[in-house]
DNA sequence: CCCGGAATAA
DNA sequence: TTATTCCGGG
C-alpha cells in the first residue's frame, strides 16, 4: 500500500519524505535557528560565534519565544527548546560546545541545508562578529586545512549566501501563520522576507562539485524529468552579487566537460551488482550497461536534474566543499574573521529567479510526491536482507524494525535492477522529488560504494577511530598539527577530506568536480592536511565505518541505537569496535532523517533551467504548505 | 546549565 | 519523525 509499487519498484517510502526541507513540512528547529541566525535583527538574541558554525544564544528566553511562537506552542522556553536541541545531537546536526554556555555548533558537515543552500553564517555584514564562522579549520576536529581546497571550502560552506531568499521568504510567511498569540515576532520575520524577494539573480553557474565518493544514490534518485533538450551551453556566468550575498560568485570555467565525468562515476552506481564499480576513474561515460534503459545521456539529464533539485532542496555543504576542485591560492592561512576569498563560493541556485519568472505554477499538487514518473531502486541491500532472515525469526516478536523496509526485502531478493520508469517525456512536470537525501546519501554514498557493487564490502573496518573528544571548543591553531589521527569526533567529518584536487587551474576554482572521483593515486599524495595520508580506500572505510557507526546507530532507530551504544558514548573513545563490524549488518539505508545530504551536485547546466522552474514551482509551493498553527 | 529517558502529540 | 512536556540526575 504504501508504495506504490505497482508499476515496478518504488522507492520505499522513506525516500519519498522530504524530510528536511524547510518548505515542506514544518519548520525544524534548526532551520529556524539558522534563520535567526542569519538575520541581523536577530542578533542580539542569537549570532555566530567562534568556530565555524558556533552559535551562542544571547537570549534565550527570546529564542524560546520566537521559536514558540512560530511553532505556536506559548509554553515554549528555553528549557524544551534545547531538549530539542539535544535531540540534533543525536542526529548530529548540532552539538554542544562545552562549556560554553548556551553555545552550539552546527555540524554542516552533515547538515542539510535544505532549502539553505548556503547559509552564511557569516554573514557578518553588520555585525563583526558575525561573520567568524569561518571555518578556520580551528576546530578541535577540525583539520588544518592543508590544501588551500580545503579552506575555501569550508569558508564556502558557510557562506553562501543568497540564495535564501526564496527560501527564506517561504520560511518566513508560512511559518509565521497566526497564532493566537500573535507574537510579534512574525512581523519582524516577514518584513525581513518581504524585502528580499526579487529574484534572485538567476541561475548563476553554480560550481558544482561532487562528492568524492558518488553518492550513487543519488543516481538512484534520479528523477525523469529533465529532459534537457539542449546542449548545454554554459550560460555565462553571471555574476551578479545579490543583495544578500555579497559574494561574488565565482567564475566557473568552463565547465563544458563536467558532464561527462560526473556521471561516469554515477554510472557506476548502477544499481546491478555486477557490475563491479570500477575504480578507475576514468570517465567512462558509459556505464551505461545495466538495465537502465537510459543511455548516458538520459542519466546526464537525470543527474541534471537531480543536482538541481539537490540545489534546490537541500545542500550539502559538504558537498560542495570539499570537492571541489577549487583551488586556492593560498595556502592556508585561515583567516578567522573574514572570510577570504571566497572564489568560490557557489552560487545558489537560480530558483528564485525562476519563481519570480513562473508566477504561479498554478498547479501545486504535481509537485510533490504525487508523481514520479520513476522510481528508483531500493537501496541496496543489506541489512535488510540480514534482519529479514533473522527478522522473520524474531519478527514475530517484536522487531523493531520494521516494516518500513518490507519492501526492501523484496528488493533485495529481486534482481538489482533498477528499474526506472521513465517517463516518457514529459516536460511538465516532472519532478523530481529529490527528498531527502540526507542521511542516507550519505550513508549510501560511501557504502554503496562498496556496498553496492560489492557486496561483501562491508567487512572488516573497525576500527575506527574513536572519537577524540572535540570537546574543547577551543580551537587549536590552525596550524595545528595534525592529529595522529584524526577522527572526527563529532563528526566533523571531514574525515575524508577529498583528495586534493590537483591544481588545476589556478586560482580560479576549476571546476572540475567529478573527476575527483576519488583514485587513490591521485589522492593519496595530497592527503589533506597531512592527515597521514591515508589511502582513500582506507579513508572510505573509516568513513564509512564511522558512519556506521554513528549513523548507523543513528539510523533508523536512532534512539534505540543509541542506548546500544550508549557506552562509547560520544565523546571519546568509544570504540567500540565490535559495533563498527557489526554496522556491517547495517550498511544502508535509511537514513532518515536527519539530514543530510546530499550528493552530488552538478553544475547545472542552463539547460535545466526548465528543470529548475519546476523544481523550484515545486519548492514553492512546498513552502507554501505551511501549515499554519 | 546541561543531559537524556519516557511518554505523547501532530 | 520531530518536537513538546515532564522530569530526575549531574
Amino acid at each position: 500500500m504504501k508504495t506504490p509499487g505497482d508499476t515496478g519498484f518504488a522507492f520505499p517510502e522513506w525516500a519519498y519524505k522530504p524530510e528536511s526541507s524547510p518548505g515542506s513540512r514544518q519548520i525544524q528547529l534548526w532551520h529556524f535557528i539558522l534563520e535567526l541566525l542569519r538575520k541581523e535583527e536577530y542578533h542580539d538574541v542569537i549570532a555566530w560565534q567562534g568556530d565555524y558554525g558556533e552559535f551562542v544564544i544571547k537570549d534565550p528566553d527570546e529564542v524560546a519565544r520566537l521559536w514558540g511562537a512560530r511553532k505556536c506552542k506559548p509554553q515554549m522556553n528555553y528549557d524544551k527548546l534545547s531538549r530539542a536541541l539535544r535531540y540534533y545531537y543525536n542526529k548530529r546536526i548540532l552539538h554542544k560546545t562545552k562549556g560554553k554556555r548556551f553555545t552550539y555548533k552546527f555540524n554542516f558537515n552533515k547538515l542539510v541545508l535544505v532549502n539553505y543552500p548556503f547559509i552564511d553564517m557569516g554573514s557578518g555584514r553588520g555585525v563583526p562578529q558575525s561573520a567568524p564562522p569561518v571555518p578556520t579549520g580551528g576546530s578541535h576536529f577540525r583539520f588544518p586545512p592543508s590544501t588551500p581546497s580545503e579552506v575555501l571550502s569550508s569558508s564556502e560552506e558557510l557562506r553562501s549566501p543568497g540564495m535564501f531568499s526564496s527560501v527564506a521568504r517561504r520560511m518566513a510567511r508560512g511559518s509565521v501563520s497566526d497564532c493566537s498569540d500573535g507574537t510579534s515576532t512574525n512581523s519582524e520575520l516577514e518584513e525581513a522576507v518581504g524585502v528580499d524577494e526579487r529574484g534572485v539573480g538567476p541561475d548563476r553557474a553554480f560550481r558544482g562539485l561532487l562528492p568524492p565518493r558518488l553518492p550513487h544514490d543519488s543516481l538512484f534518485r534520479v528523477y525523469g524529468g529533465a529532459p534537457n533538450p539542449a546542449g548545454l551551453p554554459r550560460p555565462a556566468p553571471r555574476v551578479h552579487p545579490e543583495p544578500l550575498s555579497p559574494f561574488p560568485v565565482s567564475p566557473l570555467p568552463g565547465p563544458g566537460g563536467l558532464l561527462a565525468p560526473t556521471l561516469s562515476p554515477a554510472l557506476s552506481m548502477t544499481p546491478t551488482p555486477h557490475l563491479a564499480y570500477t575504480p578507475s576513474p576514468s570517465l567512462s561515460s558509459p556505464m551505461v550497461g545495466s538495465h537502465f534503459s537510459f543511455n548516458p545521456e538520459d542519466m546526464k539529464h537525470y543527474l541534471q536534474a537531480h543536482n538541481q533539485s539537490v540545489y534546490n532542496y537541500h545542500l550539502s555543504p559538504r558537498a560542495f566543499l570539499h570537492y571541489p576542485n577549487i583551488v586556492i591560492p593560498q595556502p592556508h592561512r585561515p583567516t578567522p574573521e573574514k572570510p577570504p576569498s571566497h572564489h568560490l563560493h557557489a552560487p545558489p541556485l537560480a530558483l528564485s529567479h525562476s519563481l519570480s519568472q513562473h508566477p504561479g505554477g498554478g498547479e501545486e499538487g504535481q509537485l510533490l510526491t504525487s508523481q514520479f514518473k520513476f522510481k528508483l531502486q531500493p537501496p541496496p541491500l543489506g541489512r535488510k536482507q540480514r534482519e529479514a532472515g533473522s527478522s522473520l525469526a524474531v519478527s514475530a516478536s517484536s522487531s523493531s524494525s520494521q516494516s518500513s523496509f518490507t519492501t526492501n526485502s523484496v528488493l533485495t531478493a529481486g534482481p538489482p535492477k533498477i528499474k526506472v520508469e521513465p517517463i516518457s517525456d514529459i516536460e511538465s512536470e516532472e519532478e523530481v522529488e529529490v527528498t531527502d537525501l540526507s542521511e542516507e546519501e550519505e550513508l549510501n554514498r560511501e557504502d554503496d560504494e562498496r556496498n553496492i557493487f560489492t557486496p561483501m564490502a562491508h567487512h572488516h573496518h573497525h576500527q575506527i577511530n574513536s572519537n577524540n573528544h572535540q570537546a574543547n571548543a577551543n580551537s587549536s591553531s590552525p596550524s595545528a598539527p595534525l592529529p595522529p589521527h584524526y577522527d572526527d569526533p563529532d563528526d566533523d567529518e571531514e574525515v575524508f577530506k577529498t583528495p586534493a584536487t590537483p591544481p588545476i587551474g589556478s586560482g580560479s576554482l576549476a571546476y572540475p568536480l567529478i573527476d575527483l572521483k576519488t583514485e587513490p593515486g591521485q589522492a593519496a599524495p595530497i592527503s589533506p592536511g597531512g592527515t597521514r595520508c591515508i589511502p582513500l580506500k582506507l579513508r572510505f572505510k573509516r568513513r564509512w565505518s564511522k558512519d556506521q557507526k554513528m549513523e548507523a546507530d543513528g539510523d533508523r532507530d536512532e534512539a534505540k541505537d543509541k542506548k546500544v551504544r550508549a557506552e562509547g558514548a560520544e565523546e571519546g573513545e568509544g570504540n567500540k569496535q565490535e559495533k563498527g563490524v557489526r554496522g556491517g549488518e547495517m550498511e544502508n539505508e535509511r537514513g532518515r532523517g536527519g539530514g543530510v545530504i546530499l550528493g552530488l551536485v552538478l553544475p547545472p547546466p542552463p539547460t535545466q533551467r526548465r528543470a529548475s522552474s519546476e523544481l523550484q514551482r515545486a519548492t514553492a509551493q512546498l513552502s507554501l504548505e505551511n501549515t499554519g498553527c
